[in-house]
DNA sequence: GTCTATACGCCGATAGAC
DNA sequence: GTCTATCGGCGTATAGAC
C-alpha cells in the first residue's frame, strides 16, 4: 500500500487549504490568485486542481471547517446556572477566535463570496452557533436571572462585542488575553443582568 | 458662463462616487471592475479617469468622505451628565450608521484595499471618533457614573456592539430602529454602570 | 468631456505529456 | 500528481480623435 514516489495527496491538500487560508486573510478572496495560492505551496496552479474542484470550493471549505470545529469545541452544560454558561460562552468565544484569526477573518468578510448555495449553509450553522447562545439567555429571563428585553437581539450584541476582539487584540500588549476575557466578562454580566 | 453643451463634470462626478459606492458595498472593491462603475453611470471606461486618478483614489475618497461626514454630525456635550452623553452617542451611532449602509459596509470591509498611506489617514480619522466616546466613558468614571476597568476596551466593545446592527437590522422587520435604540441603550447603560 | 482603440498583463480553468 | 502550454476573457490605465 506504499505511495508512489512524488504522490503527496495527502500533506499536499492540507498545505493548499493553508496557504489559501493565509492569502485569503490577509488580502482578500477577490485579491488572491490562483496562481498566488500554487506558488505559495510550492506548486504549479494547474496542480491546485487536484485538491479542489475551483475557487470557490476552496472558500466554501475554509469557512466550513471553520465552523464545524466552532459547533463541535463549546459545549454548554445545560444543568448549571445561566449566569456559569454565560461566562463559559464568553471565555470561549474569545479564545477560540483568538486562536484563529485568519479563519475568523474569511468566516466574516467573505460571505459576500460565496455562491448563494454556499452562503445559506454557512449562515445555517452561523444560526446553529446563535442560537446556543440565545438558550443560555433565555434560560436566564425565565429563571429571573437575566434581565433583556429581546434575546435575539442580546446574542446578536454579545457576539459582535466579544468578535470585535478580534481586530485589536495583539498578544504581548498591555493586557494579556486572560485580563480581556475578565473585562469583557464584567461587561457582558452587567449588560444583561437585572437593572 | 453657461457650459458646454455635454459638459458634465458637476454632475457626472457625484454620479461616478455614487456607483462606485453602490458595487463596492454591495460585491467588494477587488472584484468590481472600472468597466462595471463606467456601466453603472452609463459612460465608457476612459471617461472615469476624468474625475478619479485610479481605482485606489475612488476606494480613499468614499471612505475619507464617510468618517468626515461621521466626525462632523457628532456633537457631544460636555456640559451634560455622562450618562445623558453617553446615552446621545449610543442613539447617533445606531441611526447615523443606519442611514448610510453602503459607506458603513466599506469603512470596514474594504480597509486592507487601502495603500499603507491612505490607510494611516482612515485610521487616524477612526481613531479620532473613538477618542471622542473614550471621553465621555472617562468623565463617567471619574464622577463615579461609571465603572469600568478600562476605558479603552470599553469604547471598542461598546462601537463593536452598536456597529454590528447593520449587519442585521431591516427597516420594516419585527422591531422599528427606535425599537433597536432603546434596547443597545439599555444594555450598553448596564454594561458600564457600577455594579 | 467623452469617445474608440489599444497596450500589456493576469485571470480561472483545462489538456495532455510524463 | 505534477508539469508545461494554452484557451478565451477581462483587468487597469492611457492615447489621441472629436
Amino acid at each position: 500500500m506504499a505511495r508512489t514516489a512524488g504522490s503527496h495527496s495527502d500533506i499536499t491538500g492540507p498545505r493548499v487549504r493553508a496557504a489559501a487560508q493565509k492569502l485569503f486573510a490577509a488580502r482578500g478572496f477577490a485579491a488572491v490568485s490562483m496562481r498566488e495560492i500554487a506558488r505559495e505551496v510550492g506548486v504549479q496552479a494547474g496542480a491546485l486542481y487536484n485538491y479542489t474542484a475551483d475557487k470557490q470550493s476552496l472558500l466554501f471549505d475554509l469557512m466550513q471547517s471553520h465552523l464545524e470545529a466552532l459547533l463541535q469545541t463549546f459545549e454548554d452544560d445545560p444543568t448549571a446556572t445561566p449566569e456559569a454558561r454565560l461566562e463559559h460562552f464568553v471565555r470561549f468565544h474569545i479564545r477560540f477566535h483568538h486562536d484563529r484569526p485568519d479563519a475568523v477573518f474569511i468566516a466574516y468578510m467573505e460571505l459576500r463570496n460565496l455562491t448563494s448555495d454556499n452562503f445559506a449553509r454557512i449562515e445555517a450553522m452561523r444560526g446553529a452557533y446563535e442560537d446556543r447562545l440565545e438558550a443560555i439567555l433565555r434560560a436566564g429571563v425565565t429563571d429571573g436571572s437575566f434581565d433583556v428585553a429581546d434575546t435575539k437581539i442580546a446574542t446578536l450584541a454579545v457576539i459582535a462585542m466579544l468578535t470585535g476582539v478580534s481586530t485589536w487584540f495583539r498578544s504581548g500588549g498591555r493586557l494579556s488575553l486572560q485580563d480581556v476575557e475578565a473585562e469583557y466578562w464584567q461587561m457582558v454580566r452587567k449588560a444583561v443582568a437585572p437593572s
